[in-house]
Parts: C-alpha cells; structure tokens; sequence
DNA sequence: CGTTTTTCCTGGCAGC
DNA sequence: TGCTGCCAGGAAAAAC
C-alpha cells in the first residue's frame, strides 16, 4: 500500500520513463479510473507532452504541456509501468497512455480503487482530498506548534488522527504504526491526552521516518514486476508493522496486533501505554 | 461541525 | 477439490 515513500518512489521513476514524452492516443478499459468524463479526459490529452511530474502528499500530479494536471492517487494497489508499445500488458491494466517513443505507459490496479483526475494547472487543490490535505511532513511545512494545536483540539485515537491526510500528509499504516511505536505511544491513545515533549518527538519521528524509508525507495509489501516503487528494501528497518508475535526490538515484550479504527495495528504492550493505564 | 461507519474491489486464504 | 466467507485497507461518502 504506496505511502508518501512509496509515491516519492513512483514519482522519480516516471520521470525516467515519462518526462518530455508526448500522448498519441489513450485507452481505458475500467471507465471509473477516471473521475472525468473518459471522452474529454481523451481529447484534452491526446497530443500533449508530459512536462513534469510532482507530488503532493500521496497524490501523484502529472503536468501537461496545455496547462493541465492529473491528480493520480494509486490508493491500494495502483502501480505504473511501462512496456515497449508491442508488449502485452497485464492483467488489471485499466488505463493505457502511449507515448511518442514507441512505449506505453501502463496503469494497473487489482483493487480497482485508484482514481485519476483531470483539471486546469492552479485548480489541483480544488480536486477532492487535495482541498483539505495537510502539512507535507517536512521540517519546513510540518510545525511542532501546529501538531500541538491541532492535537489539544482533538479527542480521537492518535491512530485514525495520523492517518487522517487533512492533519499531516503522507503516512498510512505502516509509517504511523513505526512512528507510534519510535515514539511510544499506544495507538489508542487520545490526542489531546499527548503531553507535548513526544508530540515534539512525534514530529521529529513522523519528518525523519519518512525521509529515510525515501530514501530506500520505500517499503515493498508484496512483490510487483515491472511496476515502480517494488524497488523499496525498508521492510527490512520496520519495527512495528508485520512484527505481530515477534520480541520488541526494544524492550522484548512479544508485540501485539490489534485492530483500531477498523485498521490493523502492531505495537508494543510494555513500551506503548495508556495515559489512564499508567497513572 | 467533528467523528464514526460504510463503501468501493479482488485475490488470497482458512475452514468445511 | 471446490465452495463459502472473511480479511486486507485509503479515502470519499454517508450516517450519526
């Protein structure tokens, strides 16, 4: 499931294959991939060299040559890939763009939950899950100040909190699971109920976690051929997610998976408690 | 308005 | 073997 590292990942490795690239024609074989209407969405692109490609959050947004974005956002299991343009394309494969270079740029997802939309450059933050996206999780846009504010106005669970992309942009399950667990902080746990040295640590935690599993092209959960972003080795650096029966690499307490807000969550029961518990 | 629940999808796997 | 049922999960939409 392509977190912020993971769609870092994705990003540079389209530039590689798309950059300067013109569309000369496009081919859609699951309709609700995209939330345009699919004719115009066609006509506006075909013709048009892809200029640049860049990131917002997990929000993938590829730049034309006519002043238009795409907002792609992979959500599950979207992945692009690229074909010489005889190659068979595979199963799954919903959205075809072929490329002046006699390549194709494939889309593909098993889950069908990936969107792409289209809109006019400087119009991109009106697409729906951009209006409302928070901070990128950076030292200069993610503020301690700003996670302490929000944090005292909130009573939900730290966990759905995380991963609720209008607070902070970029982690999903994984990421939030290492950083609570880097921070020890139960994932239950309520905001509010934070004292404000781990939110600063949080912050710290939540910056560098994300820069460093970027900068080992992300975390591979399952195994893709020929699509980018399979390159991550970072699974090999997490200490919570998939660490379910396994000793704490801190503490040694045998780690717990529970599930919080309907997601599954490990943590360690000695290292991550309850404010309620512990007082 | 803030928060929780439901919905969208398919492959994989447990259980019978 | 083949069937059923359940699970995984990001974020929009609906419900509360």
């Amino acid at each position: 499931m392509p977190e912020l590292p993971e769609v870092e990942t994705v990003r540079r490795g389209l530039l590689k294959i798309a950059k300067g690239r013109k569309i000369l024609s496009i081919d859609v074989h699951y309709e609700k991939t995209i939330t345009n209407d699919v004719n115009w969405f066609k006509e506006q692109l075909v013709g048009q060299t892809i200029t640049d490609v860049n990131r917002r959050g997990k929000y993938l947004l590829f730049r034309f040559s006519n002043k238009m974005t795409m907002v792609s956002h992979l959500r599950m299991e979207g992945k692009y890939y690229n074909l010489p343009e005889d190659g068979e394309i595979h199963k799954h494969t919903h959205v075809v763009f072929h490329l002046n270079d006699d390549t194709k740029l494939c889309y593909s997802d098993t889950r069908k939950f990936g969107r792409m939309t289209l809109t006019e450059t400087g119009k991109e933050l009106q697409v729906a899950g951009l209006k409302t996206i928070g901070p990128e999780p950076t030292e200069e846009n993610l503020k301690t100040d700003y996670l302490k504010d929000i944090m005292s106005k909130s009573k939900r669970e730290i966990k759905p909190f995380l991963l609720d992309q209008s607070n902070v942009a970029g982690l999903g399950n994984i990421y939030v699971d290492e950083v609570l667990w880097m921070t020890k902080i139960h994932p239950k746990e309520h905001v509010n109920l934070v004292p404000a040295e781990k939110i600063e640590d949080l912050r710290n935690n939540i910056i560098n976690e994300l820069a460093v599993a970027t900068q080992h092209h992300g975390t591979t959960v399952h195994s893709y051929t020929n699509a980018f972003g399979n390159a991550g080795e970072f699974q090999n650096h997490l200490h919570a997610y998939g660490n379910v029966d396994k000793p704490c690499e801190r503490c040694g307490t045998t780690m717990k998976k529970i599930k919080v807000a309907q997601r599954g969550t490990t943590f360690c029961p000695h290292c991550q408690v309850l404010t309620n518990e512990s007082d």
